[in-house]
RNA sequence: AGAGAGGUGGCCGAGUGGUCGAAGGCGCACGACUGGAACUCGUGUAUGGGGCAACUCAUCGAGGGUUCGAAUCCCUUCCUCUCUGCCA
């Protein structure tokens, strides 16, 4: 969430932000007026409770001394009943307010390019030449088909489409991979967990998918649960509702864990293939970060995703995402994309982000300042998407014959 | 899943309708004592919100209710422990 008081207090600052994210300024004046109503509201409520309160007080004091209470329990009965409209009002406006302000997007970072979508994110660099292939590189469907490593059929019968099966080696270098990822960044600092695949409502509101993108996750019925869409939500939200001291910060963190997404709204897009599924392995970073650190500890993010691309062999660039295309969380958001020579393109495979305090003051995450709390920086990035990783290895890997070579880092871990 | 017990501040633990945001202890911080330390003594020590100072509101697992007044009574729910059942 935003912190509406810096929204009140430098209104002008906040809507241009804002406005590289497509918020509309009249959305952000609802939200002031809002956040003044309820101001208002508390204020007025809350004159009337210490009335009450005191008015018991004394209440109690006379039944000690033994004093007659039937004039001051008029006064008392009147008052509580004046409370009811006070208390309803104050109830609407927090309820108007919040449903507003958790729909309203982080502020992106001012280093952030203008622009409206992923024509405009600025490439920063490329690592690695693409190889030159002295045939024509198959997709890695094809390739899937001719090694018997993908069987899309029976993932679609076992569940329903955009789901699949990986068989024999496949099945071994998606496993492969996973070991891999998460032994690179536990030598970085990042300390291993293993976590629920199901999270409960508030810590999906937490890290920002509820209560706006409810759409895009599984349920499960009759329980207060989601299948997590990615690891960053029981990993960020292991801190939430605590308070650190400071010299636990930074906290990193890394796992592994499936991520489950309905792509609810992408119809019709990646429907080829393994690049865009209902299920999918994803080896995540997360960082609890001091204010002043998470700049550096964002680099150090991006670095090692780079760096696991490079140890694979895999060419890939450096994206800084414009306004128009970051995410909802994000104040900053950098992507690796993997070139894949069978689509001739690069393809998205990590995806860092800086959400800096619209987490922590979702998810009450702070650390102790000295004697005040105050919100940590929240940081997480794929080190790497598993399933898109073996689909670089499939395209960049393969020979003429449809054989795929295994990278040289990975075969210890076959 | 069934039966019973319980959830109070960083921790332990008292509190069964008003003087309780909460005794006492431990821990922690600062100060005194000391050459230095331990011991001892003194002081302080939850969180969030509004004014942003005085002050005030909320929070004793969570939500709702009774009452002038709830940590204390009632209802719902979650969690923990013990026993039974069931399983990896």
């Amino acid at each position: 969430m935003i912190d509406l008081k810096y929204l009140q207090n430098n209104f002008e600052e906040a809507s241009a932000k804002l406005q590289k994210k497509g918020v509309e300024n009249a959305t952000l004046e609802n939200l002031q007026t809002l956040f003044t109503t309820l101001k208002e509201a508390n204020a007025a409520l809350e004159s009337a409770k210490a009335e009450q309160n005191s008015m018991s007080k004394l209440f109690g004091q006379y039944m000690r001394e033994g004093k007659d209470v039937t004039e001051l329990k008029v006064k008392v009965d009147a008052n509580k009943e004046a409370m009811v409209p006070l208390q309803e009002k104050a109830r609407e406006a927090e309820e108007a307010l919040y449903e507003v302000a958790l729909a309203v997007p982080n502020f992106p970072d001012d280093s952030v390019p203008e622009g409206m979508d992923e024509e405009d994110n600025v490439e920063l660099k490329r690592v690695l030449e693409p190889k030159m292939f002295n045939f024509e590189p198959k997709e890695h469907w094809a390739l899937a088909e001719k090694n018997g490593w993908i069987d899309f059929e029976r993932g679609v019968k076992l569940a329903k489409s955009r789901f699949s099966v990986l068989r024999g080696d496949a099945a071994r270098l998606e496993r492969a991979l996973i070991n891999f990822f998460l032994d690179t960044n536990r030598e970085k600092g990042f300390e291993e967990l293993c976590v629920p695949f199901m999270n409960n409502a508030q810590m999906l509101q937490g890290t920002g998918q509820l209560p706006k993108f409810e759409d895009d996750l599984f349920k499960i019925e009759g329980e207060d649960l989601y299948l997590i869409p990615t690891a960053e939500v029981p990993l960020t939200n292991m801190y939430n509702d605590e308070i650190l001291s400071e010299k636990e910060l930074p906290v990193l963190m890394t796992g592994y864990t499936p991520c489950f997404r309905k792509e609810a709204g992408s119809a019709g897009r990646d429907t080829r293939g393994m690049i865009r599924q209902h299920q999918f392995d994803k080896v995540e970073m997360v960082a609890i970060a001091h204010p002043d650190r998470s700049d550096e500890i964002f680099e150090m993010m991006v670095q090692n995703a780079s760096d696991i691309l490079t140890a694979l062999g895999l060419p890939h660039r450096v994206v800084e995402l414009c306004g128009g295309d970051l995410g909802f969380s994000a104040a900053r958001t950098i992507d690796l994309e993997v070139w894949l020579p069978g689509q001739n393109r690069y393809r998205e495979i990590s995806s860092i982000s800086n959400t800096k305090d619209f987490q922590a003051r979702r998810a009450k995450i702070r650390f102790k300042d000295g004697k005040k709390n105050r919100l940590v920086y929240t940081l997480n990035g794929s080190a790497l998407a598993v399933g898109r990783t073996l689909i670089a290895i499939m395209e960049n890997y393969q020979n003429e014959d449809g054989s795929i070579e295994i990278p040289e880092v990975l075969r210890p871990y076959m």
